[in-house]
DNA sequence: AAGCGGACTTAGTACTATTCGA
DNA sequence: TCGAATAGTACTAAGTCCGCTT
C-alpha cells in the first residue's frame, strides 16, 4: 500500500503533476485542500516508517552507476617555446589546453595559479624536457584553435545542433535515473568530473594545479544489495569498491584529487523525495526555533556580562550569528583559502566604533566579503573590546570557543539545534512577516514585486552575492539615455500642448518636419503615457542598481520554506509560476499541498 | 575533548535557453 | 525578427555538522 501509494505520485513526470496539483489547488475552497494536505500527511507518515529505522533511509536502490567523460581528443595543435613550436605527447597537450583555454580569465594571471600549473605540468613533461619556464611559453596557437572551434560550434545550424544533443541525451539516459523503494528518481550529478586546472575561489592555495582524471578504479558505488551491479562504462576496467550501505543516500563517490581526503558524492536530484524530506526537516526545525528564540535571546543576553569568559563568548557569538546570519565559522586547513565565520573571526575583522557600533570586514565562504556596521547593545560592544584586549590583529576573537562547543550549547538550548538553523530561521521569518505586512490589493505583477522585495531583504541578511556582470555599466548608461531621450519627447510634447491649447500648431521636430495637428486632449493622453514610462524606466533602473550585486536565487533554493511562498500565493491568488521555475516547482513538491493559512 | 573521517547542504559562476524590445 | 537581456541549468567548490576513535 505504501509503495502504491508513493509510486503513485511519483511516476508521473514531475512537471506535469506539479502543476496540475498547483493550479486544481489554488482558488479552490479550503477544504479541499485540507483534505489534500491530510493525504499527504498520511502518505508521508506511512513513509516515513522505513527512514524512521536507525538511520535507515532507503530498502532497495537500483541505479546504472556514473558516466565517464569522453577520453582526450588530441588536436595537434603545436604551442610555441621560445617562439619555436613543440611537440607533445596527447598526455602532455591535454594539459597544456587546459591551460591555454584559461588564457583569457584572470585565474591565467594569477601567480600561484600559473606556479601550481608549471609544477604539475612539468611532472608530465618530464625533467629534461624542452619546456621549462613559463615565461617562454606561447600557448595562443591552442587559444586561437579553441577559439575557433567554439565559433565553429556556435555557427552549426539548429537542426544539427538538436541532433547533436539528442544523441548526448541517448547515450546519457539511463544513468539519469535511480529507482528507490520503487520509486523512480532523477540522479543529480551522474557525469563524474571531468579532468582539468582545479579553479579555487579566492586566494586558493591549490589553485591552478591538475585536477587529474578519474577512472573506474578512484569509484564505489553504493547500491541495493539485491540489484544488478552497474556495468563499468569503460571496457577492461572495474569500480573500486561495490557497497550496499542502505544508511546513507549516496549512489558513488571517489577521493577527490585535489584533497584526496575529501569525497566527491553522486547523489539523487534535488527532486528526489528523500531530499524533499530532509528539506522539509530542516525547515521544520527552524520552525521550531520559534517557540525558544525568546528564551534564547534573554539567556545570551543575561550571558552577555557573565563573569565565565567561555560563557561570556558563547553569548556573544550565538548573538552576532542570530542578529547578523553569520555562519558558524569551522576551522580550516592551512592548504585552503583563508576565510572565515563566527567562530573563526580573528580580532582584526571586528572594529569598535563608539559608542557602540561594530564594523565587520572579512571574507567569509567563497571568499565572499562581509562588510557591515551594525550598532549592538553595548554589553555586546564592551565584551568584544574585552575579547579583543591584549591579543594581535591575527588572534581568534573567541579563542575559547569553536563550532563544536558552540553547537554543543545550541543543543541543550533546543533539541537538534545548531548554528545554521539560525540562518533558515531568520530568512524564513523574515520574508513570512515581510509578505504578510507588505502585501496589498493589487494585481499580480505588483504582489510580485514585493515578493521579490522580500526575497532582496533576505539576500542582503544572508550576503548572497555575486559579480557585477560584465555589461553593467554600459546597460546602466544606455537606460540613462533612453530615459533623458524620453524626457526631451516629454518636454516637446508639453510645449506642444500650451501651443494647441492656443490654437497654434505644434513645433517641427529634430528633422524639421511638420508634426501631426493633435488636439490638447490627445496630447495630455500622450503625456501621460510619457510620464509612466519614465517612472518605470526609472524604477526599473533603481532596482536593477540596487540588485546588481545581490543573488536572490541562493536563498529562494536554500533558506526559504516554500511552504511560506505557496501559502502566500493560495492567498493572494498569484500563480507559484511567478515564484518558482521548474526545478523549483519539482523541488519543492512536497510544500504544494500546504494550507493557505500556513504560516511559517 | 581533540581530531578526523564521513555525509550532507549551501554557494557562486559559467554556460544555455528563452524572452524581450526596437 | 534579430540581437541583447534575462532566466534557467549544470557544475563543482566550500561550507556545516555528526559520530567515532584515541
Amino acid at each position: 500500500m505504501k509503495k502504491s501509494g508513493s509510486s503513485d505520485s511519483k511516476s508521473l513526470p514531475a512537471k506535469q503533476k506539479v502543476t496540475k496539483v498547483v493550479s486544481s489547488s489554488f482558488k479552490k475552497t479550503t477544504k479541499k485542500s485540507k483534505k489534500v494536505t491530510k493525504k499527504s500527511k498520511y502518505s508521508k507518515s506511512t513513509k516515513m516508517l522505513p527512514s524512521s529505522g536507525e538511520g535507515q533511509k532507503w530498502n532497495t536502490l537500483v541505479h546504472n552507476g556514473v558516466i565517464f567523460p569522453p577520453p582526450y581528443k588530441p588536436h595537434g595543435v603545436k604551442m610555441l617555446y621560445k617562439g619555436k613550436p613543440v611537440d607533445l605527447t596527447p598526455q602532455q597537450e591535454e594539459v597544456a589546453t587546459m591551460f591555454a583555454v584559461m588564457l583569457d580569465t584572470d585565474y591565467a594571471k594569477k601567480d600561484k595559479f600559473i606556479e601550481n600549473f608549471m609544477n604539475d605540468w612539468r611532472k608530465i613533461l618530464g625533467r629534461n624536457h624542452v619546456i621549462q619556464k613559463f615565461n617562454d611559453c606561447d600557448f595562443s596557437p591552442i587559444y586561437e584553435w579553441h577559439q575557433n572551434e567554439k565559433e565553429k560550434k556556435k555557427q552549426m545550424s539548429t537542426e544539427e545542433k538538436k541532433a547533436l544533443k539528442e544523441e548526448k541525451l541517448k547515450l546519457e539516459e539511463k544513468y539519469m535515473w535511480a529507482v528507490v523503494d520503487g520509486v523512480k528518481e532523477k540522479v543529480g550529478n551522474f557525469r563524474v568530473e571531468p579532468p582539468g586546472l582545479f579553479r579555487g575561489r579566492g586566494e586558493h592555495p591549490k589553485m591552478g594545479k591538475l585536477k587529474r582524471r578519474i577512472r573506474p578504479n578512484d569509484i564505489t558505488i553504493n547500491i541495493g544489495k539485491n540489484a544488478p551491479i552497474p556495468e563499468c562504462p569503460i571496457p577492461g576496467e572495474s569500480w573500486k569498491e561495490v557497497r550496499h550501505d542502505n544508511t546513507v543516500t549516496w549512489l558513488a563517490f571517489w577521493n577527490d584529487p585535489i584533497n584526496p581526503k575529501e569525497f566527491k558524492y553522486v547523489f539523487l536530484a534535488a527532486s528526489s523525495s528523500l531530499k524533499g524530506q530532509s528539506d522539509k526537516e530542516k525547515y521544520e526545525k527552524a520552525r521550531m526555533l520559534k517557540d525558544y528564540i525568546q528564551g534564547i535571546r534573554a539567556a545570551y543576553t543575561k550571558d552577555f556580562v557573565s563573569k565565565d569568559i567561555t560563557k561570556r563568548q558563547i553569548a556573544v557569538a550565538t548573538y552576532l550569528i542570530d542578529k547578523l546570519a553569520l555562519r558558524a565559522g569551522n576551522e580550516k586547513d592551512d592548504d585552503e583559502a583563508d576565510t572565515v565565520g563566527c567562530c573563526t573571526l580573528k580580532v582584526e575583522n571586528v572594529k569598535c566604533r563608539p559608542p557602540n557600533k561594530l564594523e565587520f570586514d572579512f571574507l567569509g565562504k567563497d571568499s565572499i566579503r562581509y562588510n557591515n556596521v551594525v550598532e549592538v547593545e553595548i554589553p555586546v560592544y564592551k565584551a568584544i573590546g574585552q575579547f579583543q584586549t591584549g591579543k594581535g590583529e591575527s588572534d581568534d576573537l573567541f579563542d575559547k570557543l569553536d563550532t563544536s562547543k558552540l553547537n554543543a550549547h545550541l543543543k541543550e538550548l533546543m533539541p537538534g539545534l545548531t548554528a545554521k538553523v539560525f540562518r533558515t530561521y531568520n530568512a524564513s521569518i523574515t520574508l513570512d512577516e515581510m509578505l504578510s505586512r507588505d502585501t496589498k490589493d493589487g494585481n499580480v505583477g505588483e504582489k510580485v514585486v514585493v515578493y521579490q522585495h522580500a526575497n532582496k531583504e533576505v539576500a542582503i541578511i544572508c550576503n548572497h552575492q555575486r559579480t557585477i556582470s560584465k555589461s553593467h555599466a554600459a546597460q546602466m548608461s544606455r537606460l540613462t539615455e533612453k530615459i533623458d531621450e524620453l524626457k526631451g519627447i516629454l518636454d516637446g510634447l508639453k510645449t506642444d500642448l500650451s501651443r494647441a491649447r492656443k490654437g497654434k500648431p505644434p513645433l517641427k521636430d529634430a528633422d524639421g518636419k511638420q508634426k501631426r495637428n493633435l488636439t490638447p486632449e490627445a496630447l495630455e493622453r500622450k503625456i501621460a503615457q510619457t510620464d509612466a514610462k519614465i517612472e518605470k524606466m526609472e524604477r526599473d533602473k533603481n532596482t536593477k542598481e540596487d540588485l546588481k550585486t545581490v543573488a536572490l536565487g541562493t536563498s529562494k533554493i536554500n533558506y526559504l520554506d516554500p511552504r511560506i511562498s505557496v501559502a502566500w500565493c493560495k492567498r493572494h491568488e498569484v500563480p507559484i509560476e511567478k515564484i518558482f521555475n521548474k526545478s523549483l516547482l519539482a523541488k519543492f513538491a512536497w510544500a504544494m499541498d500546504v494550507d493557505p493559512s500556513f504560516r511559517f
